[in-house]
DNA sequence: CTGAAAGCGCTAACAG
DNA sequence: CTGTTAGCGCTTTCAG
């Protein structure tokens, strides 16, 4: 039997006979033979690889995308190729230009903003991209995420509904997380438009999260005592500062209300639940997937997911 | 200048004049030209991609090792392509099968044991293979990690030390989570060396892991109370177990001591702090990707990390 | 320092 | 249903 006839058992294409089939099946399995896809896909400019680019590893929203995007993807033969950009747009060029040059059949990355030399590539690219986690904003393609300018907007309207005014936000100290950022700009426009200013605020970097939601909760609390409400950019440092709250005695949520982001299911752990908002991190991991399986670049797709408040235990009852 | 001209300036291989560079470099980005990999692949038989293949995501242990093994990559100009395995043999196969087709420079991968057709795959691919997180038991090329089976026994000597007696081991349901077993078997075989028996076993499966240390700690303390030690297979769990003893106004460790293993910085987020081992995931993930680096197929490398007792606040002094 | 020729191992497109 | 013929876009190798 030809090459040939070979490539089309393997690739399960084209009509072969029952036997020669078998056959092939027999030898390449007694030579461990294994095809190479770098001549299939140079050959047939059709490649199997899907770019996923994330900010981080280290926040278990990215790792649960990428686990529920992988499902999707691996049900399609296709595959993940992970890159990290640490938040830094340098960096992610760079790791967006190592992947285009693999001819990927899509793109899936984190954000809306991105550089110029990024954005080029991008629409040049020809095959479905995916912008996911965030809607505000404007996509080079599709784009599959929730606004956080409104999920901030919703939780502040909540925490005003529920009689409280004088609030403190707690989040991350990086100048390249847009998401954090806008929903704090959602937060703060919703509570200014009560005539509510913010009464505190607290950032950090690096470290353990659950241990700076603890310190931040301890600073913020010690430099303004009456504050009545804490909100926090993530579960993690919310769930830190819960727990130092108990450990005071402090009552919540009475005394005191607390709410985080993402939806992560370390809350259903916590002594006491603390109010969150979903990021909805398999929805959009499955349908920026099933955009990129779908192939039709330039689709211009845009699927937003909306959170709803998970209200817990730590917001009072309005 | 020819096509060949601009390859030997891209690649920085070869000496080209200055003057010649230059002019590629500024018609390469005007046209916003990205060359082929797969092309370049095929010609020169030698590829930048490096295959990771792990259990699991949602293990914070896993998204570290990539973390730490990414960066080191990326500094060698590789790229890591991960695969998802979920623990299941046939799908570890099915995936490696796949990397393999791609002729990456290098394979790592978690854990010693893996099926015969996976075996002969890694011992043909002709490139670095590490085997990654454990080192009990026959390696096929390279393995960097840790022998778990130590590190129950150590933790199970320093658990008797204490002077603890009715001990419980606390883990999740995986047939295949091989280095979870070899804890336990570590664990155990100290305790009977001492004339010990398990006082008490509870397994989980799914689900919030904080929220599972939580339940089953409660169903194990429930069905015998007088237990007075807890030995988790992970931080996560022990830390739900930890909040739900706390909650229990229980006297640790004077009256019940606890330990988890990964030595996650969760841990220093906690009211009291778990004695945990460090599994060692960022020196696992960069030697490992050191080896693949190194590009010596077939070097038979071994690291063994010693990771150390952790005491925290959960153990007796002796 | 620069160019020309000859593939790398497959698959698309035709022929039989 | 099976085989043949051309490349895919680079890099290797060898000449200039």
């Amino acid at each position: 039997m030809s090459e040939m006839t070979v490539s089309r058992v393997l690739r399960g294409r084209g009509e072969v006979s029952e036997a020669t089939r078998a056959r092939v099946i027999a030898a390449t399995r007694r030579l461990g033979y294994v095809p190479n896809r770098i001549a299939g896909g140079l050959a047939s400019a059709r490649v199997n690889l899907v770019a996923v680019i994330v900010p981080s590893l280290a926040n278990m929203i990215f790792p649960e995308v990428l686990t529920a995007a992988s499902e999707v993807l691996e049900a399609a033969g296709l595959q993940p190729v992970v890159g990290v950009t640490g938040y830094d747009p340098g960096r992610e060029e760079r790791v967006l230009y190592d992947m285009l040059a693999w001819r990927p059949a899509g793109v899936i990355l984190a954000g809306l903003e991105h550089g110029a030399a990024a954005r080029a590539m991008l629409r040049a690219a020809g095959v479905p991209v995916v912008e996911i986690m965030d809607v505000d904003g404007e996509a080079i393609d599709a784009a599959v995420g929730i606004s956080h300018r409104r999920v901030g907007g919703e939780l502040a309207a909540a925490i005003l509904a529920a009689g409280y005014r004088r609030i403190a936000f707690l989040g991350t100290l990086m100048p390249f997380d847009h998401r954090a950022r806008k929903r704090m700009e959602g937060f703060e426009a919703v509570l200014a438009a009560a005539g509510v200013a913010l009464a505190g605020r607290e950032f950090y970097s690096g470290g353990s999260a659950l241990a700076k939601g603890r310190e931040m909760t301890e600073a913020v609390m010690g430099r303004r005592d009456d504050l009545d409400f804490l909100y926090y950019s993530n579960d993690v440092i919310g769930a830190g500062g819960l727990l130092w709250c108990l450990g005071r005695g402090l009552a919540i949520p009475a005394r005191l209300g607390l709410a985080g982001f993402g939806g992560l299911d370390l809350i259903d752990g916590l002594p006491v639940r603390l109010a969150t908002m979903d990021a909805c991190r398999r929805e959009i991991g499955r349908e920026a997937a099933r955009i990129v399986v779908a192939g039709r670049a330039g689709s211009g797709a845009r699927v937003e997911l909306a959170p709803v408040l998970i209200p817990g235990e730590t917001i009072r009852r309005p």
